[in-house]
DNA sequence: CAAAAAACGACCAATTAAGTCTGTTTTGTA
DNA sequence: TACAAAACAGACTTAATTGGTCGTTTTTTG
């Protein structure tokens, strides 16, 4: 019942990312540094960003990362879901992995759902704009 | 960031002695078998539960389960933080564990913060009483 | 071309999750 | 009193996940 490191790091590596100067770029080495965290992983944390769309990537030796939109349409969720794939704060919100249904009508089903969906609702309205220190 | 198996084990025997008739007990391989889960894991959780001060156990041949209180006096709290210890959303919220305490003032605590007294509020709030087919 | 950057994927150690197994103790009943 | 049925206790197992490392390749630019 715990966010996972890796989607903690993800979240920090974006913060980041918020309060960048327009335009420009900040490198894996440059961001495992200021956020404390080990370069290869966070590495692999901003590939999955980047191929979930919240990050773009450039290479070369210019080369780094940026916001793929304002950091004020980019929230929580989305950036925990790039990294940990979809919520489902039990195995009962899943859908088809669900055993109760197959038993019979599961009466705690809608208390997870509610829950659920509260919390997804929650983790959407956050966003970055909320970590930018400059406002444009 | 789910709820473990064992957990939900956990709620599920929970309901299923919210329904006994007043005074009578249930014993493992009653529940197990009405409830879909594995003998002995279940031996453990209830175990746990009753350790924990949620269950009242009785040993011998006439014996078994029963909650320790009304029903409605059970919340999915009690009984969650009975098998997997107190929740903490993220390692952030945890206090001592949190790293970002050393590095300065993370921006990001206090949501954390926020979202675990709202998702315990919730679980706190949620009795037993609920799952209740004949109310007393 | 060399340096610096991202991309890719294999690998690894430790922990946790989920469950099993074996044996002990307690207690009501035949 | 012996037996059966129940809980108690805890060691053990297996598989998956987590958190992270390493080595190599590709891209870009001064």
């Amino acid at each position: 019942m715990q966010l996972s490191r890796k989607a903690d790091y993800a979240l920090r590596a974006v913060r980041h990312l918020t309060n960048l100067p327009k335009g420009k770029l900040a490198s894996i080495n440059a961001i495992a540094a200021a956020e404390a965290i080990p370069r290869e992983f966070l590495a692999k944390i901003l590939k999955d960003l980047t191929r979930a769309g919240v990050l773009v990537s450039f290479q070369g030796v210019t080369g780094g990362y940026r916001l793929s939109r304002t950091s004020k349409d980019v929230s929580f969720l989305d950036v925990i879901e790039a990294i940990e794939g979809p919520i489902h704060i039990n195995l009962c919100t899943e859908g088809d992995r669900c055993s109760c249904k197959q038993v019979g009508t599961c009466t705690m089903h809608d208390f997870w759902i509610d829950q659920e969906a509260h919390f997804k609702k929650a983790l959407s309205r956050h966003s970055f704009g909320k970590y930018k220190k400059v406002k444009a």
